[in-house]
DNA sequence: GGTTTGACCATAA
DNA sequence: CTTATGGCCAAAC
């Protein structure tokens, strides 16, 4: 069973499954790269997540979460790009998600469990 | 089709 | 706590 498979909302390739898989994360809760990416099957592609959502179109229906998704300290990774990584803190705080004096999540509450993990 | 790049991670110092 | 290094593999050039 595929349930993914009839959206088909972007190209093929590896960003489909990332998406999918971010799109899993409901409100509230966070992610990691890592732990996307040991989803899919592969612990060690926690930087194509990145990628992936770094190609991540704004049309893109149903719209990913890719805000939901940070790094395995709790922290945005964002490289140099301030503005994003702001996006993103606003965007979490929205949700519930606020982040600590040291800028960081508190992973042991909030993180995700996938089922499939 | 080889080389570079990258929103990462784990480990070492 | 921080910075540095190696590794991983898909996409872009």
């Amino acid at each position: 069973m595929l349930p993914f498979d009839e959206e088909r909302v972007v190209g093929p390739g590896w960003h489909d499954r990332v998406y999918a898989a971010v799109r899993q994360v409901p409100a509230g809760r966070v992610t990691t790269y890592g732990d996307v990416a040991t989803v899919l099957g592969s612990p060690r592609v926690a930087r194509h997540v990145g990628f992936a959502l770094a190609a991540l179109a704004d049309d893109v229906r149903p719209p990913v979460p890719w805000h939901r998704v940070i790094n395995a300290q709790g922290r945005i990774s964002s490289k140099g790009d301030v503005v994003r990584a702001e996006r993103q803190r606003q965007l979490l705080a929205a949700e519930g998600v606020l982040l600590d004096d040291r800028g960081r999540v508190d992973l042991k509450r909030l993180r995700f469990d996938f089922p499939d993990a």
